[in-house]
DNA sequence: AGATGAGTTAACCAACTGGTTAATTGGTCG
DNA sequence: CGACCAATTAACCAGTTGGTTAACTCATCT
């Protein structure tokens, strides 16, 4: 029998792998091709016969990442569907990403500082979507366009609603050390208070923005 | 006639300028003693003079942000104001904060992911408050409990409202470069849409938990 | 004058880093 | 077997970087 080949054994996914691992946490400058070569336990000389040098390295990883973060929340903000039902679904979709690479804002966070020419290129083109970004803001904003004449939420710039949004959701995972030390948690009872945010986020989104009963 | 000392001909403060901009923008692994020197104008042999090494040199600047992150708005939150007040002055000094350091929070951040327990420790003792952020942190729960009780508020934890509020003022800083273009707007437009949240924010978190109007 | 000491500089150094190279291994195909 | 080629390695290289050193300047004090 032949063996699947496991991302275990092929030098080229472990190498993706520990790069990721260490770009995420120290970004372009502070990562060393040789920590990355011994994570995938490998020679240095291997990390540049795969990937030619550390930049185009990164650039994968930083591609990779941006095909995380943009398309899939894209999509789901132009389908058919309730206003808090897409709210729920970016935050739920958000804390499962970034529950599972806890490292993901910083790093994009600095690439977007350090060389933001490459990431917004990125968000440009990539995403492997049949849409453009621009063109999912704009069905966007015509959906809450639609709310508001329905009378169901408050005449607002949606933009505000967005960056409220994704602000919300990621904050405490970027300042996750700081915050289990301010609010005196163990970082278990963090985990389980940034989980509770998964419901609790779009809720309050939607609250922010729903319409008053009238006067009188 | 004695002249006022000027920062632009005093070393140290030259050096401290020089150190902030290049630390606020490339960490501390991206930071150049080299560029520090050469943008307060003197050889690289002097920074060692005033400042040890380029850790001590950091520290320093990372001293002087938390300074000016921490002890004002905690302050702020445990004055005797009604609530959207509290929320108001924050939106208001980090706001104004982060048009005068639009770098400060990607500092922070990145000293946060790199250097945690030294930043950790300047948030316990330092800001030369007389109060520990943990007071402040449980005054302003009694605040917003006593709100509930007046049946002002529904009842929810304070955190999350403290978190949403500091998460939505920042977040849109941090991520200029990329929101421009996706928003599609100049960065004039983005500066002036950023400052119409400094109204729009605390009139957002207020009204995301609010009191509904009881059934029937 | 001359000793003192803070301030300043050019030159230097050791460590580190990304990247290269030349040689080696080992499997595949003719 | 022997040519061929991808994979792999140890050694090496050049550029960069934080930090040091020894010498020099110059105002101040005795």
């Amino acid at each position: 029998m032949l063996m699947a080949k496991d991302s275990t054994d092929q030098p080229e996914p472990r190498i993706l792998a520990a790069a990721k691992e260490e770009f995420h946490q120290k970004g372009l400058s502070g990562a060393r091709m040789q920590d990355i070569a011994d994570a995938a336990g490998i020679n240095k000389a291997m990390l540049h016969y795969y990937f030619r040098s550390k930049n185009q390295l990164f650039e994968r990883i930083l591609s990779e990442a941006i095909g995380q973060v943009i398309p899939k929340v894209a999509q789901t903000l132009q389908e058919d569907l309730p206003l808090e039902e897409k709210f729920s679904r970016v935050s739920g979709y958000y804390h499962q990403l970034l529950r599972d690479n806890p490292h993901l804002p910083m790093f994009v966070l600095n690439a977007l500082q350090n060389h933001p020419e490459q990431l917004i290129k990125l968000v440009q083109n990539e995403g492997g979507m049949n849409i453009s970004v621009g063109e999912v803001l704009m069905k966007f904003v015509q959906h809450m366009q639609r709310e508001v004449q329905a009378g169901h939420i408050e005449p607002i710039d949606p933009r505000h609603v967005l960056i409220n949004l994704i602000g919300t959701i990621v904050f405490p995972f970027m300042m996750r050390p700081i915050l289990t030390e301010i609010l005196g948690t163990t970082p278990e009872e963090f985990d389980q208070f940034v989980q509770s945010r998964e419901e609790l986020v779009p809720k309050m989104i939607m609250q922010s923005i729903r319409k008053e009963e009238p006067d009188s």
